[in-house]
DNA sequence: AGTTAACGAAACGATCCGTTTCTATGTGAG
DNA sequence: CTCACATAGAAACGGATCGTTTCGTTAACT
């Protein structure tokens, strides 16, 4: 069974450390916070959303429950870290001169950033999530939406500058554009389709 | 505790019969099948996707587990028997010979059913299932989308007759609409706002 | 030196899952 | 008329997960 861990725990769980991780003192242990992030991350790589369990990202970081309790008072929290750490790194808004042109090579690049990491995963876990919890709708809305539209934002604001679309819609035009890409990811069909988000986007990036 | 039903069971629940609902022969008993629905219904409407467990829908229909798993394998079936339901009788696709004024009315009747009925929080719970299985993505997929994109789909090609917007584009705009009344719902923001419909829709009903 | 807080292990009571076992019931075929 | 059969609901099962609590250990801070 494999669940008596003062024995058996380090051979079952592809954890690096096999000794226990000592407390080192009235503070937070940096090795014990990046040991959770990592397992969470791994463990919605591997199963997504189901298959998901504080139990289980605890055996696997070799951390105590009560540890990620403390840290993380939800999986939302949990779950947002793990994205911002991913995140950071891709996506850089890209600036052509011309809006449709960002769009289209935005929405490949976010899609593709979503397919091949654990974040589009751990998205749809978010979104699913806030279908049940109300602080997790909460932190959804207000806390991890307006940091993701800032860098699309952008790209509009741009595009209004050089009147390709007014300002006045821009807004609107925000909406449509997080709208479009939420049912592509939580329907499952982002696969790399050039045509597919060529045909949206021209729609969008045309001033009215 | 009231879990004891042979005695306190009807007493716990608001079941409207008392008696335990005998066998009618080889063959399923209409009236199950009504209280279950019904208890799902109520359920859902209650506490949304939280809060709903077979096993509470099994206690309130003072049913037992086995005929509910008998007739709807999963969670989803019921959901979509529970959605189907409600979802029948209203909506009927406006028809003012504007484009941009059918869109605006259909989109308002859209959320005031979704707000004043359980059908919001299904929908929601359905698209929320679909994150963690298979079956039910592809019951929301290929059965529930499509269903629901006649009825849009016919306000839009109405629109292409008239010259408002251009056949080539009514799939993408199909897209962009489905996907604007997801974010709204599922961010739990269909609130009545006609002046957020407007904007919105005035970029989908002009044509390019 | 004593207080404080974090750590991980282990166990808790609950809840829910999906299944199995049981008895009672009526249908429908022979 | 008889009997195989499918249904109904009750009850209980093993298992998983939740969020919390208890406990002994460790080291920083005062």
């Amino acid at each position: 069974m494999a669940r008596t861990p003062a024995v058996t725990g380090a051979s079952a769980a592809p954890a690096p450390s096999k000794a226990r991780r000592a407390s080192i003192g009235a503070r937070r242990d940096p090795r014990a916070e990046a040991a959770i992030l990592e397992a969470a991350r791994a463990l919605l790589a591997e199963k997504g959303y189901s298959g998901f369990s504080i139990d289980e990202v605890a055996r696997r970081a070799g951390a105590g429950k009560p540890t990620i309790y403390r840290w993380w008072p939800t999986r939302v929290d949990l779950f947002i870290d793990v994205y911002s750490q991913e995140k950071s790194a891709t996506l850089v808004p890209p600036d052509t001169g011309a809006l449709a042109a960002d769009l289209e090579a935005y929405t490949g690049l976010l899609w593709a950033f979503w397919r091949e990491t654990p974040s589009g995963r751990t998205f749809r876990a978010l979104i699913a999530e806030s279908q049940t919890s109300a602080p997790a709708l909460s932190a959804l809305r207000d806390k991890f939406l307006p940091e993701r539209l800032k860098d699309v934002r952008l790209m509009f604001d741009r595009g209004a500058a050089r009147g390709e679309v007014r300002a006045d819609d821009v807004e609107a035009l925000l909406t449509l554009y997080i709208g479009f890409n939420w049912v592509r990811l939580l329907t499952d069909r982002i696969e790399d389709d050039p045509q597919g988000i060529s045909a949206v986007v021209r729609l969008l990036a045309c001033a009215r």
